[in-house]
DNA sequence: ATCCAGGATGTAT
DNA sequence: ATACATCATGGA
């Protein structure tokens, strides 16, 4: 295992491992402790993480201000990548419309990034998390990876990596059902099957703008406007995306009222130009503000 | 037991 | 375009 180290302190508007990994964004991180973790702020602030990349495991972890990394590769790019370490959170929050609440939330979670996780699994790990607990999209994922991904052994461990579009749409639904998926399980298999083949191309999509790459994932079953979303920033990397769960379309109503356009598109696009084009920032921070 | 979970889909207006 | 029930499963 290779190893090294990155400086918080010179990262600009700094970073917060825990809150950025364990704040529902992504479910594709693990603690090493226990595998699975409860909610945000629920244990102190030095765990490791660790994630399947291809073939490489990484572990992270933040202490005394520096985020320490042991992978099987040099890690600091994926990590760079993965973690949005470049984004200049300070001139993000500038670049955002003033508002007493969003800067409340960014004094309360200083560090929060947006993460960047990879197309198919995003895709697969949101598609889980219709109508499913934080805690169990996150358990779904790992017997996911053990029942159809490849085992890795390094170092006398066994890891599983991600299962790639054609071993999940060689899967069977019922084998899908058994991992407890219920109505999700077709949907998870015609999706990757549509990627496996390039029915979806995934590399096109890629270089399509927001608003197109947003239309174009939506073909996939399972793939509403709100997973889209959710593909679209922590995926494609649009910052413009600001996926509407149950929880921000409460916080909309109460605290943003004006923005409630009825359907899910107009109240996005409402958001959107309130707060601009880093629209994501705003709307993660609020989401970890109202569900703490 | 009854309700709910980072929604999507089919069907009826 | 908008409103509604329905979709499995496990945990509280």
């Amino acid at each position: 295992m290779k190893s090294g180290s990155i400086s918080v302190p010179d990262l600009a508007g700094g970073f917060d491992l825990q809150s950025t990994l364990e704040s529902a964004q992504t479910f594709l991180w693990q603690r090493a402790d226990d595998g699975i973790y409860e909610s945000t702020n629920a244990y102190g602030g030095d765990a490791w993480y660790y994630t399947v990349a291809g073939d490489d495991v990484v572990y992270v972890r933040q202490r005394n201000g520096v985020l320490e990394w042991q992978a099987t590769i040099d890690a600091e790019q994926l990590l760079y990548r993965r973690l949005r370490l470049d984004d200049d959170l300070d001139a993000i929050f500038d670049a955002l419309a003033d508002d007493s609440m969003l800067e409340q939330a960014y004094q309360e979670y200083s560090g929060l990034r947006i993460v960047h996780d990879p197309f198919f699994p995003c895709v697969i790990s949101f598609i889980c998390s219709a109508r499913m607990r934080v805690k169990r999209i996150h358990a779904i994922q790992i017997e996911l990876a053990r029942t159809f991904g490849d085992p890795l052994r390094i170092e006398e461990t066994t890891y599983y990596s991600f299962p790639r579009p054609e071993q999940l749409a060689a899967a069977s639904e019922s084998n899908l059902r058994n991992l407890g998926l219920g109505f999700r399980a077709p949907y998870i298999q015609e999706t990757a099957e549509m990627i496996a083949t390039g029915e979806l191309p995934v590399d096109d999509i890629r270089e399509k703008s927001y608003e197109d790459a947003h239309e174009a994932v939506q073909v996939l079953p399972g793939v509403g406007p709100k997973i889209a979303d959710c593909v679209a920033l922590f995926a494609l990397g649009h910052l413009r995306a600001v996926p509407i769960d149950t929880w921000t379309r409460q916080l909309i109503k109460l605290y943003y009222p004006m923005c409630d356009q009825g359907s899910y598109e107009a109240t996005a696009d409402a958001f959107r130009s309130m707060f601009g084009k880093y629209a994501s920032y705003a709307q993660t921070y609020l989401y970890h503000n109202v569900r703490s």
